[in-house]
DNA sequence: TTGCTCCTCACGTCACGTGAGGTGGC
DNA sequence: TTGCTCCTCACGTCACGTGAGGTGGC
């Protein structure tokens, strides 16, 4: 039973327990479990003591998570969209050969689409803003050392008594 | 009395109550009570009655203190200490003439560029990774349209029954 | 059998949001 | 005088952190 499952080279049934997907996607198990909790980490399987256990497409999931999170601000709810989107795509690769409609296969494409677009745009806004906050900083650090010129200043390079 | 107070155009008296300077800001007055709260807005003025007034320097802070929060991510804390060393650095401009040594200035001015530096490899670091990512979401936008095209698809152009 | 990791409560924290009830200023 | 804004509690929320006390697996 299940013997001709993925004929590739890695261990397909490769589990993984909460602690080392943590590790992996650089959280702690605390926040893995309340991801779960809040919906965005769904099916979480069991082993019969109750030990959670946990794929590598479970890590990828969190490390995305954490950059919508920390690069765009997103709260879970919100990212919660993004990986809905993200994971009906998934299933329409499988629906392919399943058989789905057309119809259905261009809502789910458009759907991708539309929230890629979306977030191709908060990360362009964040980039301009980051851009600017760049230079502004670059403005002050010239201001300061023309300060310290200004005054004579012995900052004490690296090597200087 | 306190007649001559800077002779330049605007008053330097303006005066903004707390609902001014949240709108301003792009922050609730919920917020501006807790920055001061919590020690980054301090010394706030109050008129007879007890309303809260401000300045034009405290819009700037709150400003400040968004973009250091939802640019690097920062929490309050963090916020407060390089609030702390601009607001020294501003100082340093007052202590010139008032005559503070030499070696108090170079060493205000060397923890202003420290936590300058710091803010600026912050800055990159975070610039790298949004542009990674902003890579990534231009595959999947690329990977959507192959999709689509295969299949052929029929995604609804605007303007297409 | 001994550690280390896992489990489930459950209270704490940070950065505010959101009324509740009352006073202030153009 | 009428609105609108301001004030101070104070409880609620989101995204976890942090033990407390107990069981599981190499």
């Amino acid at each position: 039973v299940g013997a001709g499952v993925t004929p590739g080279a890695a261990p397909a049934t490769e589990r993984l327990r909460i602690g080392d997907v943590a590790r992996e996607a650089g959280v702690s198990t605390r926040t893995v479990r309340y991801y779960e909790q809040v919906g965005l980490l769904p099916d979480v399987a069991r082993t019969a003591g109750g030990t959670r256990t946990y794929g590598r497409r479970d890590v990828e999931v969190l490390v995305r998570i954490r950059e919508l999170q920390t690069l765009l601000g997103f709260d879970l709810d919100q990212i919660g969209t993004v990986l809905a989107a993200e994971r009906r795509m998934d299933e329409l690769r499988a629906e392919w050969r399943a058989g789905s409609s057309a119809a259905r296969q261009a809502q789910l494409l458009r759907e991708a689409m539309a929230i890629n677009q979306r977030l191709r745009a908060e990360v362009d806004a964040k980039l301009t803003e980051l851009r600017r906050f760049r230079r502004d900083l670059d403005t002050k650090a010239k201001r300061y050392r023309t300060v310290a010129d200004e005054r004579g200043l012995d900052l004490g390079g690296p090597g200087a008594p």
